[in-house]
DNA sequence: TAAGCTTAACGTATTTTATACGCTAAGTTT
DNA sequence: AAACTTAGCGTATAAAATACGTTAAGCTTA
């Protein structure tokens, strides 16, 4: 019996709480029997793609489907197709063709997400329960999801240094030091705050807004906001800021 | 009818020949019919691939049936899949199936390749022959071979800012200067010799050989290799010369 | 209410890196 | 031998990255 290749479209949600890089995944509690499992299981968000369907269009509506947000940063980064992806067992209960045929084989088109974590209305009923987790807990993937995981923080750490991709994880309105910790975390390294701030104020994307922080036990932030347009208008080839 | 999706693998192969650079395209002089066409057809060489063949595997083979040469520079950039990929009536004699059926629906996984030009052994015989064809030249490709090889490009260009994959397009032995007008070809500007000079020679992957240019109008200079295992050991996360 | 705590916010000195440009050397061609 | 061409070394200046000192503004607590 011939199978065909199966195209799927995984994407590496990423979100930041203030203190930890998250990312969103499927955390299967049930199997499909009913009985309690004994491991815990994850993988990644995804879907397979129908043949209408672009690939971008589809990576979207996988994000969509999850947490009801639309037009957010997602990007394409990698593409995984070994012929032996499915090896263990107990990963075949994961596979589902319309066909209902097991799948030997499986092309994923990895995707890279950055969401506000606070606006993602995640769906917590059904089989496959939504869950934000910190990086350093996402271990045991299914599949070759770990590979994939890990491909997609290479990315994100990588293109942090030469894109100012930082500010999508954040609310609208934020301080410098929540973008500073956010930088901290991701490049996994201290930053010296005076030479930050410099370095990020000197671009024209950063609008001060009229309103300072609130609520803190100490002299409460100026609050920014990205001008998403601004930098898009003058960026060239790449602009960010280099640590 | 459902069609199944389609993943194939297509190649934009660099060489530069001291002047210009290059990219190796199929031409197709002679219609299926054997009747000559009027108009001339370019494409990327490229392959579908089997469900038991590793994607990268895929790319090696495109790569050595065309040129004889493996292990080359070859990295998968991305992935073309809009499901109307076929417009084009014309496009649709390009398009072979295992089972005779025309396909409406291509997933693209592109790769962008360096090769030496000179060891590359084309193959110039058959339906399809292989040409290589200057940047400036290489219009009018079929289906959306346009947007990958510009996609390519643009990989290159950036690529180039920061790692060293410019050896990989010169001869094994090569000076300061070929080095020189490969980064200008690719960058299109022109740099400082003397600027140059000093930061390429500050890595310590390159390394002088006994021997010097000949056969030349002026001073002979000074011939260098490549070490790429000095460089792979050496390599952090990005190291190359940024200009 | 004053002292102490925490983070914000501004500034300066130093080192490193990038850029601009002058000049001599070693070959070939005429 | 003079002219020509590219190799190859150096220095002076500008720009950017880094290190680090200091005051300010608000909150908490004694």
């Amino acid at each position: 019996m011939k199978l065909n290749p199966h195209i799927s479209v995984d994407c590496v949600i990423f979100g930041f709480d203030g203190e930890k890089l998250k990312i969103l995944l499927l955390k299967r509690n049930i199997s499909e029997d009913g009985n309690p499992v004994s491991s815990v299981d994850y993988k990644l968000p995804g879907n397979f793609i129908s043949d209408e369907e672009d690939l971008n269009t589809a990576a979207n509506r996988v994000l969509k489907d999850l947490t009801g947000l639309e037009n957010i940063y997602l990007k394409q980064f990698k593409v995984f197709g070994k012929p032996d992806r499915v090896s263990k067992e107990k990963d075949l209960k994961w596979l589902h063709d319309t066909t209902g045929l097991p799948i030997r084989r499986v092309v994923t088109v990895a995707y890279y997400s950055l969401i506000e974590i606070n606006r993602s209305k995640i769906e917590l009923t059904g089989n496959n329960k939504a869950e934000w987790v910190s990086i350093e807990e996402a271990r045991e993937l299914a599949f070759d999801h770990n590979d994939i995981l890990n491909a997609g923080l290479s990315t994100l750490r990588t293109k942090l240094q030469f894109e100012p991709v930082g500010m999508e994880l954040l609310p609208e309105k934020f301080t410098l030091r929540q973008l500073q910790t956010l930088y901290e975390i991701i490049l996994s390294r201290k930053l010296d705050n005076r030479n930050f701030r410099k370095k990020v104020l000197k671009v024209n994307y950063l609008t001060a807004m009229n309103e300072k922080e609130k609520d803190v036990a100490h002299k409460p932030a100026q609050l920014y906001s990205f001008n998403k347009e601004l930098y898009l208008n003058n960026f060239i080839q790449f602009e960010g800021f280099q640590f």
